[in-house]
DNA sequence: TTGAAAGCGGTACCAA
DNA sequence: TTGGTACCGCTTTCAA
């Protein structure tokens, strides 16, 4: 493991310049700094999160925002936060809210996940903390902080498209809670599909608010319809798995007779039956960027807002299959 | 906060022998050694782990021996384990199986989760390796190893007096797989419950393998009997939220004709409609629990096996209430 | 069985 | 804008 000594022979300059780099203080020249960015890269160099840990008086405290009601969204999202910021020798604080933001002292810096990563109290506090922060899953609606996510509306999109390829005509759509902006992507891209088959398909829109009980009502409501769906995109998995639910009470066979899919690949996705096609959008990887993003940030980076756009993927599982005839 | 050198005064020894005495030698006399740990109780002390790891060529890497099937178990684990790990500056390593175990050079120390906690083999190999390891939730079976966990055969009796108590004269049980020892121990504990009632309450037991698809077949086996029973035992969460599924089919309505209790308070027993009222066994202080005792076996505590059982705690939700008179 | 000196890989503080 | 020195808290190596 090469260290700052290393990288400053290479570099022709003083360790403590090295360090000076790596700690994104700007008495240093550009020139310089890109020198020993290179020099580093080169030999393959990574600071030692012990050896800072140790001397550094700076704080290595990562609040993560978050007071999402899915516990496996949650959950997800905190390993995700766990794992990458073992790696790194940060330390997780758990942040639910605007009070304990204020509460917590000595942060270096935030990742904020929805819904408060749009709230406009949790923006403004941000911004004027000038602590660098990352926000998942959000809209960009704001022009401070990074960003990053998945493009839920080209999930959606995708996932609309599998069901009609699977020959589906006639396909309901239960949305998500309206103060989440992914509730607006997704149906935004189950529309895009439906509009692209001019007409071909019919769609039928229940609202939900991606809890169960709400996907037991829209999925009642769409499948007591005269001209029942023959399929079903609930906006979440917790609501696609009221939706089984729902078929099972009707005797409706899933997926010989009912296709459901849903969104996020949560636990319960796999912990029902059938289990349930599904929108991956890999939310361990998301907590990792947004950790090396704001770990960027913390050493220097001051480079214009990221928005990091990363790959989701269709999970086709059991709960999707072509309409009866 | 206090270092090795400030328990070295007040210990009155050098320092050398404070850190000997935290890293388990057996070079130092059993009186010093008293004494040191006596000094450092005093004053509050504990190892910096940044100053540990910088120095140290040991290994700061525990396995978790996880492969169970459940995802919302393994994520709580996971979280617990990384949350007890980040402030002990430990790192995780994931171990699936056997294979993956004999891959990992250099390991600490291990954590063994439920099946792999039970498995022979398993056993076999850890107790070889002469390492130290937690088992989790596990059977005391072997000698070896440390065990936390907590008393399932209690709680599940817990859970059936409550029931017994809102007045349920014929209950059901779904029984878990049997590869596990909790299924037995819980089956146990609502046995015990009935006998206790010498006659006064009925009981049905269906089996189970803690899938959903399984609960869904049992529960719908037990309420298709004529003597439907008025409240059903799940073993886990995962059956407890098929069988209100299957109730749901047969326009049973919760808790109202039908009252349904689960185990292990995992994600989806709040996901859920009505939530299910269960027994929450604290996952993350059992993993809290086992790091630090790993951490002991670490810095040499060579007392004989601890075996710590935790508290559980009946969670009362909406899923269950008096029965139809 | 115990202790002294050296150093792990960085950062803080001050000088150039 | 850059460099030098001290030193963080602990473990390692070697000596007593």
């Amino acid at each position: 493991m090469p260290t700052i000594i290393d990288v400053a022979r290479e570099a022709g300059v003083s360790f403590k310049t090295v360090s000076r780099v790596f700690n994104g203080e700007d008495t240093v020249r550009p020139v310089t700094r890109e020198k020993v960015r290179e020099a580093a890269r080169r030999i393959g160099y990574s600071v030692n999160p012990a050896a800072r840990a140790l001397r550094s008086k700076a704080s290595r405290k990562i609040g993560l925002l978050l007071n999402n009601p899915s516990l496996s969204y949650s959950e997800t999202v905190q390993i995700g936060a766990l794992l990458a910021m073992q790696s790194e020798g940060y330390q997780l604080v758990m942040l639910d809210g605007l009070t304990a933001f204020h509460a917590e002292e000595g942060l270096a810096g935030v990742v904020a996940c929805p819904p408060l990563a749009n709230d406009p109290d949790i923006l403004d506090a941000l911004g004027e903390s000038h602590l660098p922060f990352v926000r998942v899953g959000a809209e960009r609606v704001s022009q401070i902080g990074d960003k990053v996510g998945i493009d839920d509306r080209a999930a959606a999109r995708e996932m609309t498209d599998y069901l009609i390829k699977l020959g589906h005509r006639r396909i309901g759509f239960i949305e998500g809670a309206a103060i989440y902006d992914v509730s607006r992507r997704r149906l935004a891209g189950f529309n895009d599909a439906i509009h692209r088959s001019s007409g071909a398909v019919q769609s039928i829109t229940a609202s939900g608010d991606f809890s169960y009980a709400s996907g037991l009502l829209a999925a009642e409501d769409l499948l007591s319809k005269d001209n029942r769906p023959t399929a079903i995109f609930a906006a979440n998995d917790e609501m696609a798995s009221a939706c089984l639910a729902a078929a099972y009470k009707m005797n409706l066979r899933v997926p010989d007779e009912l296709s459901v899919v849903g969104f996020d690949d949560s636990p319960v996705s796999r912990a029902v039956y059938p289990a349930i096609t599904t929108v991956r959008q890999g939310v361990r990887d998301l907590l990792s960027a947004s950790v090396d993003i704001l770990s960027g940030r913390m050493s220097g980076d001051t480079r214009p807002a990221h928005d990091i756009i990363h790959a989701h993927e269709v999970i086709v599982r059991d709960s999707a299959g072509p309409p009866p005839e």
